[in-house]
DNA sequence: ATATTGTCCATAAAATTCCATATTTTCCCT
DNA sequence: AGGGAAAATATGGAATTTTATGGACAATAT
């Protein structure tokens, strides 16, 4: 375990998948995860891109929360809802792996290998080669929206 | 080392990078660290140089709370997230080194030898090579522009 | 039965801890 | 101020632990 627990999902890591579908969660995950008390992990196809969204139960109830917050009957509840339709639970097991739902595999395009990808307080599952298209397209589009770069500078200045 | 106890990132260092890509972080350096409350160091490859982009740990907090305050499905968040994506949390073992993590010693053409580069804030790890052009580009710029610079200074110095 | 799931063991590679040493730097004493 | 003991640094290497990963086996469900 490393030393240093920054309680969020961070970095990039790529594992392989077995011939049963197994993949081990990179450790520095599953540190974050057991400070969050959870008991496995919640995964749920993306809507946007063809990946697995992921994380500890936590932001599960977050989300629930939100449902509860907004109006019932509208776009954005049943948005949301549809997250909780298609989500799962999968344990860990005692090695620290995960069997990845076939599904899940098939919307995200895995085969033998899975990146893990930490996103703060979630994080996705690719496969290498989907991910880095779209990280090639995410820097891109960085570079040009220089906001971005501004907002982080701009709440380093307190220290 | 009790010296000056100047809270920035001060001067340049040039340190060994031993067979297991250990290098010693320079003791003014941890000093700073430490003032910081940081269990270890965030490292990210630079997107203008070759050269990795460090900073305490806290720098992450800023970054996760900058993406909470936004729309979760903003193309804002998603640039936000591929910083983390990129960076990785690097913990200093107990005689004050770290191991730089492969793909940025390639994406900053170190081999044997790491110039850390004390930039207030943050800081910076070069190949010392990379870091003499850098530099001496640089110098040039300055003279050409005719080196203007701004010091705001602090609340508390008066005038 | 047959396929799937969960538990347990084995192992190689990688990371972390621990120890040793040479060189400085700091500090104290006379 | 100078000498030297003590602490701090940078660096090398060995020993230990953690990970990722493969396979065997029993338990479950279809």
């Amino acid at each position: 375990m490393l030393g240093a627990a920054v309680s969020v999902f961070l970095s990039t890591f790529e594992n392989k998948v077995d011939r049963k579908g197994r993949v081990s969660v990179p450790s520095s995950f599953r540190n974050v995860l057991s400070q969050q008390r959870s008991t496995g992990i919640i995964l749920y196809p993306s809507f946007k891109h063809p990946c697995i969204e992921g994380s500890g139960d936590e932001r599960i109830h977050e989300i629930v929360s939100s449902i509860d917050a907004i109006d019932v009957f509208s776009d954005e509840a049943e948005n949301l809802q549809t997250i909780l339709a298609d989500a799962k639970q999968i344990s860990v097991d005692s090695d620290g792996r995960v069997i990845l739902p076939h599904e899940f595999v098939l919307h995200a395009g895995i085969s033998d290998l899975a990146s893990f990808v930490g996103l703060g307080k979630s994080f996705q599952i690719w496969s290498p080669k989907n991910f880095s298209i779209h990280r090639q397209r995410n820097r891109l589009r960085a570079r040009e929206q220089g906001a971005t770069l501004r907002i982080i500078s701009s709440s380093t200045e307190g220290t």
